[in-house]
DNA sequence: GGCCCCTGTCAACGCCCGTAGAATGAATGG
DNA sequence: CCATTCATTCTACGGGCGTTGACAGGGGCC
């Protein structure tokens, strides 16, 4: 204890080994999804053997669990305009170093249920937030649509790797969604034509 | 052959047995992605031996091509308010009812880098095709990103079933998402600050 | 300093997968 | 009417998976 660099002490070993199962599993989890990233391949890459990682998670869930965990970014409080912006900046950090972590969550949460569900929830703060901010009756299904189109184009970029999007700066494409973003925090209504019909009653 | 109502012959039989095979893998591979899909649960759902599976169709992977087949639906060449509408009219569609096919390929595709490869292959022509109706330097990056707000858009309500846009009815969606297209196909450019050197010089 | 705990390995289990090949039996064609 | 084709089933194999439990051995506490 006395030279740091010595050799380290039982608790430390152990939580560094976790640490580095934990590294692994989300790049794997990242690059492959959950079913097709296995045990053994975690364990190997982190120079371990599989059952050291089943002893100390338990499950192939668990270790999912604990790889794909990740505090939802903070998100400011503030007007429409305000919030679109701060979506915007956090896109524009996701573009240009998208964490492993949170590619995990994605692409496993589109082939594991239990993933798609914890997401969902670990999210829907953010969404409420994100809708309280959006001035119009229909708050909710706007907030969900510059989720998705965060979703859409992450997946495009890290997971699809489409073409232009794959390579385009962050600020092109920060550029190109702002008014997008803006569109639909804070413009008022859809209204090519002012048919009240299409609402139901504002019971909702 | 004399009496269309009676047995079946023996081609028929089989071309019917294909096509029920195929059926039941589309909607397999839609709900449960590529690795989830079992050749067994296939024969299954189709009524016939796993076996037989294999040897109409060689190998998963195979019958994986042949049910995610399908054809790129038509978009008119225009102009570019024009093509912001056909494609608001083709997520319309595609919101309505989704067919199992194309949730199959989007879902395995995230999973499988061959379904990827093909996507990406399958979609190309028609994303050049936006883009050439996209009179701005950027257009290939804007078709893009209009490509991945549809994806966004359709993996939230049908993979990820988020809340309000698993729910919203089509033209609610619409009415938000075509400000966005209209822009992202006609805004001229983004001038934030009008400075070029963000962008290259003519030579691409 | 001795006991115990805790990190880590190893071998094995049962399961389900994709796949192969022989067997079956009815439709087909000469 | 018999030989053949062919749709279909049955059985089985090899392999990889998640998971388990026994075992080792060095560190830490009293």
């Amino acid at each position: 204890m006395t030279d740091p660099s010595a050799r380290p002490t039982r608790a430390q070993q152990r939580r560094q080994t976790e640490a580095r199962i934990l590294t692994e599993a989300r790049q794997l989890f990242a690059e492959l999804g959950y079913e097709r990233t296995t045990i053994r391949a975690v364990a190997r890459a982190a120079g371990v053997d599989a059952g050291l990682v089943m002893h100390y998670f338990g499950t192939k869930d668990e270790l999912f669990s604990r790889a794909a965990m990740l505090p939802a970014d903070e998100l400011p409080t503030g007007s429409a305009d305000q919030l679109a912006e701060a979506l915007l900046d956090s896109v524009a950090k996701r573009l240009v170093s998208e964490p492993a972590a949170s590619l995990a969550v994605l692409r496993s949460m589109l082939t594991n249920a239990d993933a798609a569900d914890r997401y969902r929830a670990a999210g829907q703060p953010q969404l409420s937030q994100i809708a309280a901010a959006i001035p119009t009756p229909d708050a909710e299904l706007r907030a969900n649509l510059l989720s998705a189109i965060v979703h859409g184009v992450i997946i495009e970029r890290y997971l699809l790797r489409f073409g232009q999007l794959a390579d385009a700066s962050p600020e092109q494409i920060i550029d190109l969604l702002r008014p997008c973003f803006q569109t639909l925090a804070t413009m008022p209504a859809p209204s090519s034509t002012d048919d009240p019909s299409t609402d139901g009653p504002s019971t909702d």
